[in-house]
DNA sequence: ACCCTAACGTA
DNA sequence: CGTACGTTAGGGTC
C-alpha cells in the first residue's frame, strides 16, 4: 500500500495547541459582548481547519490533559512546576473548544492521570500498526521522539498556530543530528526548562548529540561517564541521575488503555447546525465558511443548486379566473383539509397579487381587490377554510385596509418556528425553508423586480405549506395548544390594534419638545461655562476626557471603551466627588432622552393623527410581544416630564375617553401560584398591602408598623427574586452592607422558603429538560445551562429561572386580549382595544360604554389564569394616558 | 452605508 | 454579580 492509499490519523494535543494560540493572538481582539475570551478558540480552530484543508484526514482525535496531575507529578512532584498560574483568559476556553469540537463530531480525549502526549503516543503507534499515516500536532517537543517513516509530527513555529514546521525523521536529522527515537536522550541530558526538568549542567544540544553520536545511547554514555574529560565530565559524573530521571519522565508511553480504536475516530460530517449555534455564541462570523470550505461542504465545491436534488419539484403556477378559479379553490380545498398555502404581494401598504398553494399545485393571481374576476378567491379568503401563511401580520393588515373580509387563519410558520426556537435566529421564509426542509428557497430573478414576479407568491405560498408538517410535527403538544389557542388568535388581535392606532396630540408634544431642548441647551452652556469649553455631552467618549482627565475624577466602571459615564456612575461621582458639571450633565441627559422620545413618538403621528406601532409578536424569548417603529412600550412614567408625554396619548374623536387596565403585581402573584408559598398566597388572600405584608413577616413587626424604609428594601427584594438577584446585587441596588443584604434574602426565605425551592426547582428542572415551560405550556430551550463557561451558564440559570414566570405573565396577558376582543365583537362595543404595555391595556371607550367596557375588561383579564390566587386588575379613566393611570 | 457600543426608557 | 425589550447618538469601518 503506497502512503497516498493509506489512510491518515490526525492526533493533537489540544491544550498544548490552544495555549499555543493563546500566545499568538491578542486577546483583546478576540472576545464576546459578554465578557467571553475566545483567542485561544480561534487560534486552534483556525488550525485545524488548515490541517483538514491541507492533509484531508480520513480520522481525527484530540486528546486533552485532565489536569497538570499525572502519573508523572507523583513520581517527581516539582515537574511541570516552573509553569505559573494559567492566566485568567485562557481558562474557560478549552471547554468552549471542547464544545466545538463536539459540535464537529471530533472525538476528544482526555485520561485520568495520563498526559495528552502519552494519547498521542499510544495512537500514534495503533495507527501505525493498523497502516496508517499519522500526523501528530503538538508543541511538546518531547513528541519528536514519536516520528518515523509513517509519524510525521506538525510543530507550531514561532510565528503561530497557523504555521505548522513538519518533521519527518529526515527533517529531524537535519534539525538535531539525530534518529528521532534518539531525541528524549538529547532532552534527558539538556534537560527542559519549560518541565522543570534540570539536566546536566553545561550540557547543551550540540554535546548531547555529539556524546550520542559517540557512544550510540545514553546508557552507553553513563556508562562511559568516567571516560568523559573536563568540566563536562566532571558535570556529567555530578548530575547523571538527572539524566535518568529526564530520561524515565520524557519517556511518552504508547500503551496507555483508550477509550476508543483508532478506527472509531474516522472522521464525520459536522453537525452544521451544532457548529452554526456554538459559532454564533462565540461571535465567529467568518469561521464557518472557512470551515465548510475545509470541509467540502459549502456550495461552489459542492455545486448544490439552490434546491438540492431530491426535493420536491415546483409546481409551475397555474393563472385561474372566475369559474375555474372558483373550482379550483373548491377542489383545493376540499382534497386538503389541512388547508392551502396563501401568500400575498404587498405593495404600499395595499395587496397587489397572491398565490395559494397545494402540495402538487400553485395558483398566481394577478388580483387587485374588487375585481369581479376574482370573486371566488374573495369569497374563499372570507370563509373559514383553513389558511397556512408565513409572517402573515402584515398581509392580514393590508387585507383589512382595504376593507377585505378574511378568515381561516390556521397556522403561521413564522410563529410555529418562534415558539419552536424562540431564541432562534430564523427571521424570514428563506431561514424556515432552510432549517426546517433542508432546502433554499429559490431567489428571484435579480433582473426582475420582485414585485412584479407573478412567481413569488405561489413560490411562497407552495414553501409555506410544505413547512407546516416539519414544524407541528417538531411542536410539542403544549406548544401547539399555545400556537393555537393564544398565539394565533393573539395575531388577529394585533392586526386590529395596529391599524386603529392611538390619537396622539402633535401640538403638545412639539411644545414639550421644545421646552425640553431649550432646557438641554441651557444646561449645555452651563455645563460648559463650568469646565471652560464646549463638549458634546451626549458623547461618552468625550465625556470620558473631561471626567477623567481634566477634572481628575476617580476611574468609575470599566467598560469596552474606556469608563462608564452612566447614570449610576456619574451618581457615585457626585457622591465622592461632589462637582456641579455632574449634575448638569445628568440633567443634560434626562432633558435629551426625553426630548429624543417625543421626537420620535411625533414623527410617528400618521395623517389620521394617530400613531400606528407595530407589535412583533415573536420579537422576544420569553413570549412577551415588542413594539417598534415606534415603541410604545417604554413612553417615560416615573418623572412628571415623561408622563407629560404620556398626556399626548388621548381618546380620539368620537370617543369620550380612555381606559387603562393593568395587573397588579401579575408576576409576583404567578411566583405564588407556581411555588405553592402558603405564606405568599396569604399575603394575596388577604389582599393586604404585598410589600408590607411581606415585611412585617421578614421584620416581625405588624403590618403598620413597616417602615417605608422596610418596604423599600423588600419591594426590591420581591422583584429581583424573579430575576435571580443576588445578594451582592440587592446591596449594590439599596446601597445597603452585602452582610445586611445577605440577612435580609435570608429573612425573605426563611419565611417564604417555598420560593427559594421552586426557583431552585425550575433551574434544575430546566437543566434535565433543557427546556423552560410556562403554565400554558410555552417552551423555550436553555442549551447554555450545561455549558462549561460560568458566565453562560449562570446568565442561562437566572434567564430560567425568570422565563416561566415572565412568560406565563404574557400568556394571561395575551389570552385576556382575545378574550376582551371577543366579548367586545360579540357585545357589539363599538369602544376598542388601542395598546398593550406588558401587564397594561388601554382602551378608547365610546360615550355610554364605560360601564361595559370596563366589566368586559375587567372579567377577562381577572380570568385569564386560573391561579391560587386572585389576579387583581386596576382599572383607571381618563381623557389621556396619564390621567387614566390611577 | 453599515456595524457596534453605551446609554436609557419601559414592564 | 437582575429578567425582557427598542431607540438613539457617537464613533468606527467599509
Amino acid at each position: 500500500m503506497s502512503d497516498n492509499e493509506k489512510p491518515t490519523l490526525l492526533v493533537i494535543d489540544g491544550h498544548s495547541l490552544a495555549f499555543r494560540a493563546f500566545y499568538a493572538l491578542p486577546v483583546d481582539s478576540f472576545s464576546t459582548k459578554d465578557g467571553q475570551h475566545t483567542n485561544a478558540i480561534h487560534g486552534f480552530l483556525a488550525m485545524l481547519i488548515n490541517l483538514i484543508r491541507d492533509h484531508k484526514p480520513t480520522h481525527v482525535a484530540v486528546a486533552f490533559d485532565i489536569s497538570r496531575f499525572s502519573f508523572r507529578t507523583r513520581e517527581y512532584p516539582d515537574y511541570k512546576g516552573t509553569r505559573g498560574e494559567t492566566p485568567s483568559e485562557f481558562i474557560g476556553q478549552v471547554p468552549l473548544l471542547q464544545d466545538v469540537l463536539a459540535a464537529m463530531n471530533i472525538t476528544t480525549i482526555s485520561i485520568e492521570d495520563y498526559e495528552a502526549d502519552d494519547i498521542l503516543a499510544t495512537l500514534s503507534v495503533q495507527g501505525r500498526e493498523q497502516g496508517y499515516r499519522v500526523l501528530v500536532v503538538s508543541g511538546d517537543r518531547d513528541t519528536i521522539q514519536l516520528v518515523n517513516d509513517d509519524v510525521t509530527l506538525l510543530y507550531p513555529s514561532r510565528m503561530g498556530v497557523s504555521d505548522l514546521t513538519r518533521y519527518d525523521a529526515a527533517k529531524v536529522m537535519e534539525r538535531y543530528g539525530i534518529q528521532p527515537h534518539q531525541y528524549p536522550e538529547v532532552a534527558a541530558l539538556v534537560g527542559e526548562t519549560s518541565d522543570n526538568l534540570p539536566g546536566i549542567p553545561k550540557v547543551g544540544e550540540k554535546t548531547a548529540v555529539k556524546w550520542l553520536n559517540q557512544y550510540g545511547s545514553l546508557d552507553a554514555i553513563l556508562e562511559n561517564a568516567d571516560k568523559i574529560t573536563g568540566k563536562v565530565g566532571e558535570s556529567l559524573r555530578e548530575h547523571k541521575e538527572n539524566a535518568v530521571r529526564n530520561r524515565r519522565l520524557n519517556h511518552l508511553l504508547t500503551d496507555v488503555e483508550l477509550p476508543v480504536t483508532v478506527g472509531s475516530l474516522e472522521k464525520r460530517p459536522i453537525d452544521e447546525e451544532a457548529v452554526r449555534e456554538i459559532f454564533a455564541r462565540l461571535e465567529f462570523r467568518t469561521m464557518l465558511d472557512r470551515l465548510l470550505k475545509a470541509e467540502g461542504l459549502d456550495e461552489e465545491t459542492t455545486g448544490i443548486p439552490s434546491v438540492r436534488a431530491g426535493a420536491e419539484k415546483i409546481p409551475v403556477p397555474q393563472q385561474l379566473l372566475d369559474e375555474e378559479l372558483g373550482a379550483w379553490l373548491n377542489r383545493a380545498t376540499a382534497a386538503n383539509p389541512g388547508g392551502l398555502g396563501l401568500s400575498f404581494d404587498i405593495f404600499d401598504g395595499k395587496p397587489v397579487g397572491a398565490g395559494i398553494a397545494t402540495p402538487t399545485e400553485t395558483v398566481a393571481l394577478a388580483w387587485q381587490p374588487g375585481r369581479a374576476d376574482y370573486a371566488p378567491f374573495e369569497a374563499w379568503l372570507a370563509s373559514d377554510a383553513p389558511k397556512l401563511m408565513t409572517d402573515s401580520k402584515k398581509q392580514l393588515k393590508a387585507l383589512k385596509s382595504v376593507g377585505l373580509a378574511f378568515d381561516g387563519i390556521s397556522f403561521d410558520t413564522h410563529i410555529a418556528g418562534w415558539l419552536l426556537r424562540p431564541n432562534g435566529t430564523e427571521k424570514t421564509l428563506a431561514d424556515l425553508v432552510s432549517r426546517y426542509l433542508d432546502e433554499s428557497l429559490p431567489k428571484s430573478d435579480p433582473n426582475q423586480l420582485s414585485l412584479d414576479d407573478p412567481a413569488t407568491a405561489p413560490l411562497e405560498a407552495w414553501y409555506t405549506l410544505r413547512l407546516v408538517a416539519p414544524l407541528t410535527e417538531a411542536l410539542d403538544e403544549g406548544s401547539l395548544r399555545v400556537l393555537r389557542d393564544i398565539e394565533m388568535p393573539t395575531l388577529l388581535t394585533l392586526v386590529d390594534i395596529e391599524l386603529r392606532g392611538v390619537t396622539v396630540n402633535h401640538e403638545q408634544l412639539s411644545e414639550l419638545s421644545g421646552q425640553l431642548a431649550a432646557r438641554a441647551a441651557d444646561l449645555a452652556s452651563q455645563a460648559y461655562a463650568i469646565i471652560g469649553h464646549e463638549v458634546n455631552l451626549g458623547s461618552p467618549k468625550q465625556l470620558q476626557e473631561v471626567l477623567f482627565n481634566e477634572l481628575d475624577m476617580p476611574k468609575t466602571r470599566a467598560n469596552k471603551t474606556g469608563y462608564s459615564t452612566d447614570a449610576g456612575a456619574l451618581a457615585d461621582l457626585q457622591a465622592s466627588n461632589p462637582h456641579p458639571f455632574l449634575g448638569l450633565l445628568l440633567e443634560h441627559r434626562d432633558a435629551s432622552k426625553l426630548r429624543q422620545i417625543v421626537e420620535t413618538v411625533d414623527k410617528a403621528i400618521g395623517s389620521d393623527g394617530r400613531v400606528h406601532t407595530s407589535y412583533v409578536q415573536t420579537g422576544t424569548t420569553t413570549g412577551r410581544i415588542s413594539s417598534t417603529d415606534p415603541n410604545l412600550q417604554n413612553i417615560p412614567v416615573r418623572t412628571e416630564e415623561g408622563r407629560r408625554i404620556r398626556a399626548a396619548f388621548q381618546a380620539g374623536e368620537g370617543y369620550e375617553t380612555l381606559l387603562t387596565a393593568d395587573y397588579s403585581q401579575i408576576e409576583m402573584r404567578i411566583m405564588a401560584h407556581l411555588s405553592g408559598d402558603p405564606g405568599l398566597i396569604e399575603a394575596f388572600r388577604t389582599g393586604e398591602d404585598l410589600h408590607r405584608f411581606v415585611g412585617s413577616k421578614i421584620f416581625l413587626v405588624d403590618p403598620e408598623d413597616v417602615t417605608n424604609e422596610m418596604r423599600t428594601k423588600v419591594k426590591a427584594m420581591s422583584y429581583g427574586l424573579a430575576y435571580g438577584l443576588s445578594a451582592f446585587g440587592l446591596s449594590k441596588q439599596l446601597r445597603i452592607d452585602s452582610s445586611e443584604a445577605k440577612k435580609l434574602m435570608a429573612g425573605y426565605f426563611e419565611r417564604f422558603g417555598a420560593v427559594r425551592d421552586y426557583l431552585r426547582n425550575v433551574v434544575e428542572q430546566a437543566v434535565e429538560d433543557g427546556y423552560t415551560t410556562t403554565i400554558f405550556g410555552r417552551r423555550r430551550p436553555f442549551p447554555d445551562l450545561k455549558s462549561p463557561n460560568r458566565v453562560l451558564r449562570d446568565n442561562a440559570q437566572r434567564a430560567a429561572l425568570n422565563a416561566p414566570i415572565q412568560g406565563s405573565a404574557a400568556d394571561i396577558m395575551k389570552i385576556a386580549m382575545v378574550n376582551i376582543e371577543k366579548d367586545i365583537t360579540e357585545k357589539q362595543l363599538s369602544s376598542r382595544m388601542l395598546m398593550q404595555v406588558h401587564d397594561e391595556l388601554i382602551f378608547e371607550v365610546t360615550p355610554g360604554e364605560w360601564d361595559d367596557l370596563e366589566a368586559v375588561v375587567r372579567q377577562h383579564m381577572a380570568s385569564a389564569g386560573e391561579l391560587v390566587v386572585p389576579l387583581d386588575v386596576q382599572v383607571g379613566r381618563g381623557h389621556n394616558w396619564d390621567a387614566a393611570a390611577h
